[in-house]
DNA sequence: TCTGGGGTCCTCTGCCCT
DNA sequence: TCTGAGGGCAGAGGACCC
């Protein structure tokens, strides 16, 4: 085993753990649910459009895994308990497994709520070691099992974590090893075995296109022509999975990132075919956007609608404005202009509003069109303070669903 | 079987400008 | 004035991730 001398790989010093923990959302469910503990239960939307968003061990047993629907789900396992989500909570438990991670490296790079790199480089204990540490305190603190990958490289590093994980078996998860550290100069030949779809990545798509090429394994992918490689993915996509394969991975741990897009969306139970019932949604998404982007103290210029009509299809029509934007108001009314042009009377089955293109809202210069815009950031402000005292539920725009007879403004519930 | 919600990145196309 | 080439940008969509 080891590396083969003369290849392409570039220097990589660096020891990254990836942490990730095992089942999340349920996890945190079952904390305040114990008496479901042994139980299949998933957390999710049980309704006919639902899915599975994360899947106890006992339940994937049975098939059931996250993306899955919620129909599909129980009809493979009758008996599945489904538990709506609460992102509020898992958000909270997240940020606190973070301070634990941050109490062994300042470099922690988030990767989502339950997931996130650590560059250990430097530390005293082996990095096994440290993979322990963190699980027994995450266990001890959180009451939450975690697996832990140990490489030079993230995607490597991703890759142990997996391999660490339990194996759901109906009786409840088999114990998995729990840290998993692949062996500087052992890279490649761990790989070469190992399936494509390993690779961050490969999905359906890709997975089609190599297994036409003959591509089944990643040594197979590491030792395929990189100029015919690009040909049938593509050049940055051809040239990301032939360094993956071939264990370049150079990418560093970076603790600090900043949003570059915010969106919110919504699938109906049933669909949609009116403008007017479109639009009233609009300006509940835009109101969650624009809250949002001014808590994180950021405005965006572009404003992206997105509509998926009752086939599954799915169209996106977006603008480029002349300054940056955080008002709901300011949002909806461009969500709306961009809905107009839309043929809805097929039927819609989700629609969402999303920003890119963050800036500082300091930058931000009034056109003559925004000359109204001063008085709706005072509102806007307003909101955001009533919303800090009295939550988020506290007011909503007052042409959203949850806030009676149509009328433009705000509205305090109750 | 029938597909949530929130993201990132890449590619392609068309338009505008030089 | 017209035309073509090429670059930059916006918009749209696809693929993938958790």
């Amino acid at each position: 085993m080891g590396n083969s001398s003369g290849d392409s790989r570039q220097t990589q010093s660096g020891t990254i753990l990836h942490v990730d923990m095992d089942a999340f959302f349920v996890s945190v469910e079952l904390l305040r649910h114990p008496e479901l503990r042994g139980l299949p239960v998933a957390v999710g939307g049980p309704g006919s459009r639902g899915v599975v968003a994360s899947a106890s061990y006992e339940a994937r047993a049975y098939g059931v895994h996250s993306a899955m629907p919620a129909v599909r789900a129980r009809r493979l396992c009758p008996d599945i308990v489904f538990l709506p989500g609460d992102n509020q909570l898992y958000q909270e438990v997240s940020q606190r497994i973070m301070v634990i991670l941050r109490s062994f490296t300042p470099l922690v790079e988030p990767l989502s709520l339950d997931e996130a790199f650590l560059d250990v480089s430097g530390a005293h204990r082996r990095p096994d070691e440290i993979g322990q540490l963190i699980r027994k305190r995450v266990r001890q603190e959180e009451g939450i099992n975690c697996a832990v990958g140990v490489a030079s490289a993230k995607f490597l590093a991703k890759l142990g974590s997996k391999l660490a994980k339990p194996e759901p078996t109906p009786s409840g998860p088999s114990e998995g090893i729990g840290v998993f550290e692949v062996p500087v100069g052992q890279e490649q030949a761990f790989l070469a075995p190992r399936p494509v779809t390993d690779i961050w990545g490969v999905g359906p798509a890709t997975l089609a296109r190599l297994s036409r090429i003959g591509i089944a394994t990643i040594g197979e992918l590491a030792q395929y022509p990189l100029e015919r490689l690009e040909e049938v993915v593509g050049n940055a996509h051809g040239q990301h999975l032939h360094n993956l394969a071939n264990a370049v991975d150079p990418r560093p741990v970076i603790p600090e990132t900043s949003p570059k897009s915010m969106s919110h969306e919504k699938t109906f139970p049933r669909d949609v075919h009116t403008h007017e019932a479109l639009g009233t949604e609009l300006v509940a998404l835009s109101d969650s956007v624009a809250s949002r982007l001014r808590t994180a103290g950021v405005a965006g210029r572009t404003v992206t609608i997105k509509v998926r009509f009752g086939d599954f299809s799915t169209i996106t029509r977006s603008h480029t404005l002349a300054s940056p934007v955080d008002s709901g108001v300011v949002l909806a009314r461009e969500a709306k202009r961009l809905l107009e042009e839309v043929d809805v009377a097929s039927g819609v089955r989700l629609i969402g509003v999303g920003v890119s293109e963050l800036e500082d809202p300091g930058q931000r210069q009034l056109s003559l069109e925004d000359a109204d815009a001063p008085s709706w950031q005072d509102v806007d402000r307003a909101v955001d303070r009533i919303r800090d005292r009295f939550g988020t539920e506290a007011i909503h725009p007052a042409s959203t669903p949850d806030a009676g007879p149509r009328q433009t403004g705000w509205s305090r519930p109750g």
